[in-house]
DNA sequence: GCGTGGCGGGAAAGCGCTTTCCAGCGCTGC
DNA sequence: GCAGCGCTGGAAAGCGCTTTCCCGCCACGC
């Protein structure tokens, strides 16, 4: 085994022909090559099995065919839908993706940062939401201006003060659109399962529901933190459960966290939706096999990865992109009239 | 912008040693090197934000911290907690993982490993299903061959003549446990939502189902075909309950394709487990939160893929390894007694 | 005192490509 | 007839590292 890698070099001694020659022929060069030269390089390669070293074509042109996507926990549907759009794009632009999860550590979002400067990646796409963490940001913003010293584009999916391009869903608008739906539907007592308060969407969401419920004359609702997971969504609920609040429709900022509080609702006796409303955000795909459906903010995801992408790849000018993507709300049967 | 890099010489001029010492310095070289230089050379790279070119190194050094993980589709739960598993291992080990989707096509699948080869990608796990397809087989196993030729290493998840290392979960005896259980529920009458007749995966289960049947003397199962998804789930249980097959228990040979089916079943009005009882196979993380909570055999996904990138990472050697990885039935609310 | 061996440092030869630069050649246009 | 041009092919200079090889130095042992 290890039968040395079959090099340009051989091919090109095989086939009687220069280096040069034969890496104009094998890579689309501007300079042409005769057509008796061209087969003959074209014929020996095939039948030598070469493969060209990507390392050494990035190393001699300065620039890779790698694309970098963070995200923080690929099991997570709303990240694995964002990576199937990106890695679409990238692999219909003959790239490749190189795939970082962070498990919700803002360092480790730095780190593969750094790393994939390292394999001068020729861009990135950022998929973690952002924080409020001031260090945290800062050392991103570094890094991240690091790589695009180094002529590497960045983008972002969701909002982040940056300076790169951005995939922005309507958070606030949604949750906003959102609360004004459920308000029509008679409900006047309202709690929210909120991320962690440094969490910038989770901030969005919530701030856009706020401001919903007070269009419509709704008192504020209460407010209960918990992870951004299933599991703090489940916690949250049931921390709700136990409060004295009577409220009569939940909104949880994800669907993964909704899908966490339903299991809560469930286990402890709360019929959805006759004894409790119940909505999320994202509209993951697996919402379509929960009983009740549930109702949520429909962020079209796939296609953010592919628009973030997209964006990344086209060169674009120096200018800061932004493309604001709405969300819709879907109101189903885990939400009824109060 | 564009600032060219910062390289090693550089570090190493503005350190005022020579290059070799600096790449000892930034490198776990076996070669020692004087506290002095070393402090000297460790502050400039630092002060100059030095990163390594990872191209360069790959080439000097004749591989790459390249790791391939090829799945069909990352939407899928199945896959992306294999890809959970693998990248945390990778990350751990201080790899980089590359993703490559192949959408269910055999070709892309080669196309792919030829990708990673070019890469010099030191290791690769193929977290597809393997197919029956002859020639589709040679062609992935010729190119196994030229990705191993080279020093490379790979690992399938699923069973595969292959030669490689392996991990196995427990298909067939799976498919025969759980087809055991059920039969105790008291259930005659049984029909299985196969997979595409060509993956093997699919024709294990189903094949140990079988037999599991027959153990019980039970007769053998109505058996419909369909896509591996979850649409394809849905399909088939339609066609089963527009045949005229009396059977009240069905058998979807994967999870995903059990929560498509019990949405055509909730469709078309017939309850579960009441009417009909419903199992699926693999225990994919969202089943926590159909309703009702979905039987099936549980395999432990994300430990496969971690396995699966320990064997691929730890030199071992030449001898194909086998891990055998056992299924367990988890029967829940969507199995009852007939 | 001098050969020996170990050790820290540097020069330089690659790794497998791309790309610049130059040579040769057949044209054109004066 | 020849300068000038466009075009194809090859030689060779990198790209940024790693690693071999060599050199000088010091501590030893005889």
């Amino acid at each position: 085994m290890s039968a040395r890698q079959v090099t340009l070099a051989e091919v090109a001694k095989q086939a009687g022909v220069s280096l040069a020659t034969a890496s104009r022929v094998l890579n689309g060069s501007t300079r042409q090559v005769s057509e008796e030269l061209s087969d003959r390089v074209l014929r020996t390669a095939e039948q030598l099995g070469y493969v060209p070293n990507a390392s050494a074509q990035a190393l001699a042109r300065n620039s890779s065919s790698l694309v970098g996507l963070v995200v923080h926990d690929i099991t997570d549907p709303y990240f694995s839908c964002i990576a199937a759009g990106v890695t679409r794009v990238a692999e219909e632009a003959g790239l490749v993706v190189v795939l970082g999860t962070t498990g919700r550590r803002p360092e480790r979002e730095v780190e593969l940062l750094s790393t994939l400067r390292a394999h001068r990646a020729r861009a990135v796409v950022l998929a973690g939401s952002r924080t409020t963490d001031r260090v945290a940001q800062s050392r991103l913003a570094a890094e991240i201006d690091a790589f695009t010293e180094q002529g590497g584009r960045v983008a972002c999916v969701s909002q982040a003060k940056l300076g790169t391009d951005t995939v922005v869903p309507g958070n606030r608008a949604g949750g906003r659109a959102l609360a004004r739906s459920l308000a029509e539907l008679g409900h006047k007592k309202f709690a929210v399962l909120g991320g962690p308060s440094e969490l910038v969407v989770a901030r969005d969401r919530l701030a856009g529901f706020k401001a919903g419920l007070a269009d419509a004359g709704v008192a504020p609702p209460v407010v209960i933190n918990g992870a951004f997971t299933r599991d703090g969504g489940y916690e949250a609920a049931l921390q709700l459960l136990s409060s004295k609040s009577r409220v009569t429709c939940v909104f949880a900022v994800t669907d993964v966290m909704a899908m966490g509080a339903m299991a809560a609702l469930r286990e402890r006796g709360v019929r959805v939706p006759e004894d409790m409303s119940i909505a999320g955000f994202d509209d993951i795909p697996t919402l379509r096999d929960t009983v009740p459906a549930l109702s949520t903010v429909r962020l079209p995801l796939e296609q953010m990865g592919e628009i973030a992408a997209g964006l990344v790849l086209d060169a674009g000018g120096d200018e800061a992109r932004t493309v604001r993507v709405a969300g819709e709300v879907v109101l189903r049967a885990s939400t009824a009239h109060n």
